[in-house]
Formats: C-alpha cells, structure tokens, sequence
DNA sequence: CAATTTTTTTCCGATAAACAAAAAAACCCG
DNA sequence: CGGGTTTTTTTGTTTATCGGAAAAAAATTG
C-alpha cells in the first residue's frame, strides 16, 4: 500500500485552495468550512510538520502585519511533490467512489 | 475532530460494493480494483477487525464450497451504523473536493 | 492421513492522530 | 520602556492506526 492519510489529504487540498493566504490559522478555519470538523492545532501543526518532514509542503515565515497582536506567521505551500501526491489523490478518489451518489444509498 | 480513516472508508465501501460477497480475499481484491493499491492480509483484517469492533461492519461465517480447498470463508456486511457512517463520508468527500477537477491542477 | 489449496490470524515496530497546555512574538498604551 | 493583550505557533504525551512477514487453520483430493 501507500495512500496518503485523511488528513494528510485534507490538508494538502486545503493549502492548495488557500493558495497564498496558507498559514496555521487559515488552514484550520478552511478545513473546518470543507467537511465541518475543527482540527485542534496540536493536531494541525503536527500533520503540518510531517508533510513538511515528507517534502510534499514548503514553510516560510511571513512579515508581521501592522495589525494588533499576534506573532508572525508561517505560510505553507505545495512543492511539486505535494501537487503531485495531491492530484494522485484526486484521481484515486475518483476511482473508489465511481458510480456512487447520495442516491445510490436509498436503494433498499 | 473525528473522520474515518482512509483504510475504514475504503474498506466499508467495498464491502457495500460486494454486497453478499464481501470476504476477505474478495475485499482485497475490490479495493485493488478501486486503488490500484495492494493490502497486505494483516493490515486488511486487522482494519476489518477494528470495523466490526467498532460496530461497522457485522461479520458472520460462510458454508464450506463445494471448490478445492480453502477454510471457510468470513464475510462482512455493514450494519445501519456502517452504512450511516460511510454516507457521510460520502458527503464529507463531495463537500471537500468540491469544484476541483482534473484541470484545476493544470492552470498555471 | 499426507499433500495441497485457500483463507484467516497473530504479532510487532513504525507512523499518525488527538488533545491540552504552554510558549512566543507581535502590537498598544501609559 | 514595560505591563497587558492578542494572535499564532510549539511542545509533550497518550492512544490508535498502518504495514508487513510469517504462521496457523480449515477445507478438499487421492
């Protein structure tokens, strides 16, 4: 085998779709509106850094902004790699739920 | 947080897709069909094990064929919960990857 | 019953998930 | 400057899941 995790995929997509706006807080707030669970950030970070460790994401540190509070923060993107794994991803879900729609549970 | 994994979803699906032949060697067969991806036997019946376990799937024991060899086989059916559970990822998976298609990843 | 076949079980180290709590780094204002 | 507040990230720990190699079981044949 060698499928990435739920959450290794979520997250990924998630990048992906914050395009530059990708840091910690953002992401959380992005996956939550996606499937409507709230990852804790000891969690988020965690998967962060292991996608990081895998070289499917890239981290930089961002300029702090000129508003109230906060430290600066991280942003990640997509490295090629990640792109990849995340369009192989697509595709295999694709494959597994083929032919399958909220229909297709009804029919008793 | 709490989603089911990538092996549960996969699992409980095929199962769903192989009705009334849902065993072992079937399953892992299916799930190569819909992955491309091969599981080990130890990885599959454990993970088919946590599924019942769970109160996912219900397993019940096959009649000896009538073919050369073989122990009997242990088939697996989604119970209500299952079904409910494998519905949702369903929408999870439609909320997620929602307006991507295979171009999205090709515009630069 | 010995040989063969098909299917399932066991076991274990490596990874990943889940969370709570703490720490850092920035800004504001006296 | 220094205490207070805010936003963001880090750390550490426990539990669950993955991934695979090897062994065991149960059935049929001759």
């Amino acid at each position: 085998m060698k499928l990435l995790t739920k959450t290794e995929e979520i997250l990924l997509l998630a990048i992906w779709k914050l395009n530059d706006e990708a840091y910690g807080v953002k992401v959380r707030e992005k996956v939550m509106d996606m499937t409507g669970k709230l990852f804790t950030y000891g969690n988020l970070y965690c998967t962060l850094d292991q996608l990081t460790g895998k070289g499917f994401v890239m981290k930089y540190k961002g300029e702090p902004t000129p508003e109230r509070g906060g430290r600066a923060k991280t942003f990640y993107k997509l490295s090629e790699k990640g792109l990849t794994a995340l369009q192989e991803a697509f595709e295999i879900n694709q494959s597994v739920w083929d032919g399958v729609s909220l229909y297709s549970f009804t029919r008793n």
